[in-house]
DNA sequence: ATACATGCTGGAAGCGTTTCCATATCATGA
DNA sequence: TCATGATATGGAAACGCTTCCAGCATGTAT
């Protein structure tokens, strides 16, 4: 018994293969009586549309893209499961494109795959795009949603980094702090990825507000993992002389790097040093962290479907110059500040 | 300008679908002269081959499916970065199936998605599957691998897992404990996952070995995340008399879990309490961390490395009643012992 | 010069569906 | 009874490629 192939359910069922293509994908004008054989047939056989045929010949993939710069820190993989969760669930293949920090790769993603007319709907994570490279998406006709990257052009669902940062400083300034330090992320890595910068900007901002300094030296670049902001904070804090009372850093896994860091100096969080992140880790729990929730993974889920609804609405044939997309909507996803007990008056 | 067919590139290179076909894909028997025009009238044109066409009429997808029990957890995502990672410099796509712990969107990944003969290759990490499954998967003549799970029928690449697990036991017992715990993986949450008891099988056997006592309530059962084994690292902790001196988790990122737990009732790590892990975690470092280290992205590079090995060899049409796969091999995945300065000689 | 192998080429037959369109069936109202 | 519309059906034309096959040049050995 090789693959049974719809001709099989055909004769199997006596009906032509129109009307068996009809019964199983769910259309009008099948009789009740012919959609049960068809399905009967069909189950018997163990029979499944070729996804390739079908999309040829329907124009459908069911099928789309997801791009992300990375899949081990907590928001890109958190990102990654409310994608890959609706999407299963409205019965869609997900195909990721991992394409890291090494340029050659995002360009062959960009060039080779995406365009491959194989996906219905491409989310970009956290990816900034050239005016060109949107362009070339775009002129696919399918549509593309940006999460947490500034997608000119195309529909993005974001969270404003700045104010938040913002937020985040002044939290520590209104408990009395003057001497706060920022991790950040790392400068040079990966030009596609604005965020840190924005971030930074934000807490700059808020110090400036406030009439303080922001001193370089306090203003560190780590690579967004507990690791990499461990060590940055350990030469931080390593003299006893001049160290900052608080730490803002870009992200929850930067914050419990730098908790780590202060524990090993013994210093005490939050008495001798506040501590705030921003993403809302589930592992912010355990330290007492201090942060910004958002939800990454409802920010996935969301942009999934918003595609889906996108691509249901959209013409069959979106080669038949359908407008690139509706309408570019721009969507701040909501966030909650979650005060817990990492953060608190500077010490005497 | 729409999407340029093939049919496009033949006209403006004034030669025939068919050379131009050929001269594209980098077949024989084209001249030097057609190929380079085939070359420039596509990039002319902009055009990319539909993979849907190609595949239909190839037999060919470029495209591997992935089945994953999670994303979060360090080692699903380093297997899914490996695999990633070889498949698109192979030019191949990554279709993730992240089922969760969901039984129906396990259900239905199995049954529709991986059966639609869209795939050229699975593979599969921690999935034990039923015989039958691996029956119906067989049946539709794709090469699998499983990672880190038992599946019968197909290849395999993984570690001894109940070996590692007592040479993990057996450095604790070597250096003098007798009062060992143990944290183990979740027993009911995924009845997929075996190897939480395959690690906590080695441990016992160790144990035993060792003529020490396993006591229940020093085998405590997690979920792999550090925030779930540090709750419960904290109640094995908690009563100082009856304390372990020693504890063996299931992974680094439990392990990391027990250490926090730790200190956060003033034991030291290691005089005060031992703590070994297994897995080779980047964060592991951080904390001193012994382990056993599996390169985790390394195996899922290989899995993907074989199938891509198989696929160029194998028949162009699978459907034409190829064997199931060359030949089902069990490979053994090295890995390393990594002594650092979490386990020393129990207190006196 | 003839015979033959070799290298390129284009026509056309798939690949397995979906969907258009023409036809056939059936009930309904005049 | 006959026209009329609504509903079901199957034949056949896409969908956009790959690849088989036959044909036509060349080049080489007789």
């Amino acid at each position: 018994m090789g693959l049974a192939g719809i001709k099989d359910v055909a004769d199997r069922a006596g009906l032509s293969i129109a009307t068996v293509s009809r019964a199983l994908s769910g259309k009008a004008n099948v009789s009740a009586k012919s959609r049960q054989l068809a399905k009967a047939a069909a189950d018997e056989l163990g029979f499944v549309p070729s996804y390739h045929a079908s999309s040829l010949a329907s124009g459908r993939n069911h099928n789309v893209g997801l791009v992300v710069p990375s899949i081990h820190r907590w928001y890109f993989s958190s990102v990654v499961e409310g994608v890959s969760g609706t999407l299963l669930d409205a019965g869609y293949d997900l195909t990721l494109y991992n394409v890291g920090d090494r340029p050659e790769r995002r360009h062959s993603v960009l060039n080779d795959f995406l365009v491959r007319k194989r996906l219905d709907a491409v989310i970009a994570v956290a990816l900034v795009l050239s005016e060109s490279e949107i362009k070339q998406l775009l002129a696919i006709h399918r549509p593309i949603v940006g999460i947490g990257g500034a997608l000119a052009g195309a529909s993005t669902i974001r969270i404003d980094d700045a104010r938040l940062a913002r937020t985040a400083t002044e939290h520590l300034i209104g408990l009395g702090h003057t001497r706060i330090a920022h991790i950040t992320g790392d400068a040079e890595l990966n030009q596609d990825f604005k965020l840190p910068g924005i971030r930074r900007a934000g807490f700059e901002a808020a110090m400036e507000a406030a009439g303080h300094a922001v001193r370089p030296e306090w203003v560190v670049f780590a690579d967004f993992t507990i690791q990499g902001a461990y060590v940055c904070a350990r030469n931080l804090l390593a003299s006893a002389a001049g160290r900052p009372t608080a730490v803002f850093a870009a992200s929850d896994e930067m914050a419990i790097g730098a908790i780590l860091a202060a524990r090993d100096f013994g210093l005490r969080v939050p008495q001798d040093l506040s501590v705030i992140g921003m993403d809302g880790h589930e592992l912010g729990e355990v330290f007492g962290l201090t942060t910004i929730n958002q939800d990454a993974r409802g920010q996935g889920a969301l942009a999934a479907r918003m595609l889906l609804e996108t691509i249901d609405a959209g013409a069959r044939r979106p080669a038949k110059g359908t407008p690139p997309s509706a309408a570019a909507t721009d969507r701040e996803y909501p966030t909650e500040f979650l005060v817990r007990n990492s953060t608190a008056v500077p010490p005497a």
